[in-house]
RNA sequence: CGGGAAAUAGCUCAGCUUGGUAGAGCGCUACGUUCGGGACGUAGAGGUCGCAGGUUCGAAUCCUGUUUUCCCGACCA
C-alpha cells in the first residue's frame, strides 16, 4: 500500500475526550474516529488489525474443527420471549418496532437464535457433537460506554456455541475451545490470564474469562503469586485471617449514636475496632423481597455472590425512602434484632464466631452493644459473601492475593440446558429417548481485544503491534522522494518486499519528522528507512522497542525482515 | 440510573466574572526559504459561538429549557 493512496489521519494533539492510552493512540494514529457514544468508524488502520485479528480466530477456531456462520442481526422479540431473556436483559437491548409494529431488537448476543436454529435441524445424537461461531457486530446500549473500543454499544464479537449429546462430549468442546482461546491470544499478543467467573443470570458451569491485565479496564482480578489461583474479583475467594476473641455474652444494651453513618464513624464513636461491628445492609431482591445482609464490619458485600447464594435476578440495597418505609430508620440504623420486615436474613461466614458486637438498634442514630448471634438475632443462612481483599490469603495454597484491573477479552463456558430447554431443542438418544441438548458458550470481544493489545503494547511514541495482527508487517520509508536513487531502491524493495508481506510505503512528500512521528503511530513489527546511504545499497532497520535505527545492506535487511517476520 | 464537568474554526483551547458584533496555537491552501524526529516566513481560506426560547437598544457572554459528549459510581449473557 502507498501511504499517499492511504488514509490514516494523524494527529499531534490529543483529543481531549480520551482518557485511556489505547484510546488516544487510536484517534491520534488516525485508527478509528467516533461517530456517536460508544460506536466508532474503523478507518483502514483498525480495519486491517481487526481483519487479522479475525484471521486468527478463523484460523484457530478451524483447527478446532468449527464452521463459521452468520446469524441476522435484526432479530424479532418473540424469540427472546422464548428464552425468558426479554425482561431480564432490559434497557441493555436496543429495541425496535418494524413498520407492522411488530417488536424487534439489534441482537446483542446469539444464544437464542442459534438455539432456535438448533431446535428445528438437530434431531439425533448422530448429528453430535458439533459447535459453530460467527464474528459479528453485536449491539449493547450500555449505560456507560468508555475507553474507546474497549466498551462501545456496537462491537464486533466472536461468539460461539457448542451442542453436545452428554456431558462428556461438552467436557471435550470446552477442553478443545480453552485450547483455542489460549492459542488465540497468544497470536494476537495478548498476555491474557484465564481466571473463574461469574457466567451470569442463564447459569453455567466452569466460567471461565480471559483478563488482559492493563493500566486502565473495568474488571479486577485476583491472583496469587504462582497462578494457581486466579478470580475475577466478584468471584474470589480468600480465607479471612481475623481471628474473634470470643468473650462471655452480656447484656444487650441501646446507645445513641448520634448521626454516625459509617462503620468507620460507627467505630471511632464507640472506640470499638471494626471487626466488633456487624454491618446489616437490607436488599431488595427481585424488586420485591427484602433481604438482610449481615457483615462483619471491616468487610464488604460481593453482591455477585449474593446474587447466586439467593438464586435471583436481580437484587439492589434498598433506598432512603425504602428503609424509612420498611424499617423506619436512615442507613446506618439498621440492624437483625427484631428484624420482622425481612423476608429472610443471611450472614457472610464472618459474622460467625463473633460476640457481643454491636449491631444497628433499627432506630434513628442507635445502636445495640453486646447482640448475639442466636440470643438477640437469627441468621437463616450463612455463606461466603465478602468480596475478597488484597493480601487475603487465596483458597488453594494460601498464597497472598494480588489485585490486578484488566480488561476482559474472552469468556467461555458450560452453558448447560437453559435455553435448549425453554426453546425445545431436544434430540433422541441411543435409546430413543428425548434429551435437551447441551450446549456451551464461548466468545471473544474481537474490537476490544485491540484496546488490550495497544494498552499492553504502548512505545514511547507509539505502539508495537504484534506481528500477526500489526496492519502492516514492513513500513517502508523513503526520506527523500525527491531523490531519484532513493525513489529507485525504494521502489524495488516495495516490489519485492510486497510479494511476501503486507508492505506500507511512505511515498508522501513529507518532512522526515512528520514521516518518522506517523510510522511510530502505524506501529509495524520493522521500519525500513530509505536515505542517504540509499546509493550505497544500505538502509536502515528498526522495530518500535528499539532505542534507534541499525544500518544494514539490503540483503542483510531483506534476511532480518524474514527473521523478525517468520 | 445517581453524582460531576463540558459544548466557541478540522484539532487543542482562550474570550464569559464586568453584554458592544470572534481570537490564539496546531492543521489546511498558495508562494518562498528549508529538508533525517511533527521546520520558518509571508499571504489566505475557514466559525448558525450545540439547539430553542427569554431579558436587553444590543447576547458567545445573563436567565430558562433542551440535546449531545466526557468523567466518577451503580449496572453489565
Amino acid at each position: 500500500m502507498r501511504q499517499s493512496k492511504f488514509f490514516m489521519p494523524t494527529s499531534k494533539e490529543t483529543p481531549a475526550d480520551a482518557v485511556a492510552k489505547s484510546h488516544q493512540l487510536m484517534l491520534r494514529g488516525g485508527y478509528i474516529r467516533q461517530v456517536t457514544a460508544g460506536v466508532y468508524a474503523y478507518l483502514p488502520l483498525a480495519f486491517r488489525v481487526l481483519r487479522k485479528a479475525e484471521r486468527v480466530i478463523e484460523d484457530e477456531m478451524g483447527k478446532i474443527g468449527l464452521a463459521e456462520m452468520d446469524m441476522p442481526h435484526l432479530l424479532p422479540a418473540s424469540l427472546w420471549e422464548e428464552s425468558g431473556r426479554l425482561a431480564k436483559y432490559g434497557a441493555e437491548m436496543f429495541r425496535l418496532k418494524d413498520r407492522h409494529g411488530r417488536p424487534s431488537l439489534l441482537g446483542p448476543t446469539h444464544e437464542e437464535t442459534f438455539t432456535a436454529v438448533i431446535a428445528k435441524n438437530l434431531k439425533s445424537y448422530k448429528q453430535m457433537p458439533i459447535a459453530l461461531y460467527q464474528i459479528q457486530t453485536k449491539f449493547r446500549d450500555e449505560n456507560r460506554p468508555r475507553f474507546g473500543l474497549l466498551r462501545g454499544r456496537e462491537f464486533v464479537m466472536l461468539d460461539g456455541y457448542s451442542f453436545a449429546a452428554n456431558r462428556k462430549q461438552l467436557d471435550q468442546q470446552f477442553d478443545d475451545q480453552l485450547a483455542a482461546y489460549k492459542r488465540i491470544f497468544a497470536r494476537c499478543g495478548v498476555t491474557v490470564r484465564p481466571v473463574i467467573a461469574d457466567s451470569g443470570t442463564m447459569g453455567g458451569k466452569n466460567s471461565t474469562e480471559f483478563q488482559a491485565p492493563a493500566e486502565i479496564g473495568e474488571d479486577t482480578i485476583a491472583t496469587n503469586a504462582t497462578g494457581s489461583y486466579s478470580a475475577n474479583l466478584e468471584m474470589a475467594v480468600s480465607i479471612d485471617t481475623f481471628k474473634p476473641v470470643t468473650t462471655a455474652p452480656a447484656a444487650l444494651k441501646k446507645v445513641a449514636t448520634p448521626k454516625q453513618e459509617t462503620i468507620s464513624e460507627l467505630a471511632k464513636f464507640l472506640a470499638v475496632p471494626a471487626t466488633s461491628i456487624v454491618k446489616s445492609v437490607l436488599y431488595i431482591v427481585d424488586e420485591k423481597r427484602p433481604v438482610l445482609v449481615l457483615i462483619r464490619g471491616d468487610k464488604a458485600v460481593n453482591e455477585v455472590k449474593l446474587t447466586h447464594l439467593l438464586d435471583c435476578d436481580s437484587l439492589r440495597e434498598a433506598s432512603e425512602a425504602e428503609l424509612a418505609d420498611l424499617v423506619g430508620v436512615h442507613k446506618g440504623g439498621v440492624g437483625p434484632v427484631n428484624a420482622t420486615w425481612a423476608a429472610e436474613i443471611v450472614a457472610d461466614n464472618t459474622v460467625k464466631g463473633l460476640t457481643n458486637v454491636v449491631v444497628g438498634a433499627n432506630e434513628t442514630d442507635y445502636q445495640w452493644l453486646n447482640a448475639n448471634l442466636d440470643r438477640d438475632f437469627k441468621v437463616d443462612r450463612f455463606a461466603d459473601l465478602r468480596v475478597a481483599n488484597a493480601g487475603e490469603p487465596d483458597p488453594i495454597d494460601h498464597l497472598p492475593l494480588k489485585f490486578t484491573t484488566s480488561i476482559e477479552v474472552g469468556h467461555i463456558f458450560k452453558l448447560g440446558t437453559y435455553y435448549t430447554e425453554h426453546m425445545g431443542a431436544n434430540f433422541l438418544d441411543q435409546n430413543g429417548k428425548t434429551q435437551p441438548v447441551i450446549m456451551g458458550s464461548y466468545g471473544i470481544g474481537v474490537s476490544r481485544m485491540l484496546s488490550a493489545v495497544v494498552e499492553q503494547h504502548l512505545t514511547k511514541f507509539g505502539v508495537a503491534w504484534p506481528k500477526e495482527i500489526a496492519p502492516f508487517s514492513v513500513h517502508l520509508v523513503q526520506m527523500k522522494m525527491k531523490d531519484a536513487v532513493q525513489t529507485e531502491l525504494a521502489e524495488k524493495l516495495y516490489q519485492e518486499l510486497s510479494t511476501k508481506y503486507d508492505v506500507l510505503y511512505d511515498d508522501r512528500n513529507e518532512r522526515a519528522g512528520v514521516k518518522f512521528a506517523d510510522s511510530d503511530l502505524v506501529g509495524a513489527p520493522v521500519r525500513v528507512t530509505i536515505g542517504k546511504q540509499a546509493a550505497d545499497g544500505v538502509v536502515e532497520v528498526k522495530r518500535p522497542t528499539d532505542d534507534q535505527a541499525t544500518s544494514m545492506s539490503v540483503a542483510d535487511m531483506l534476511a532480518f525482515v524474514g527473521q523478525e517476520l517468520r
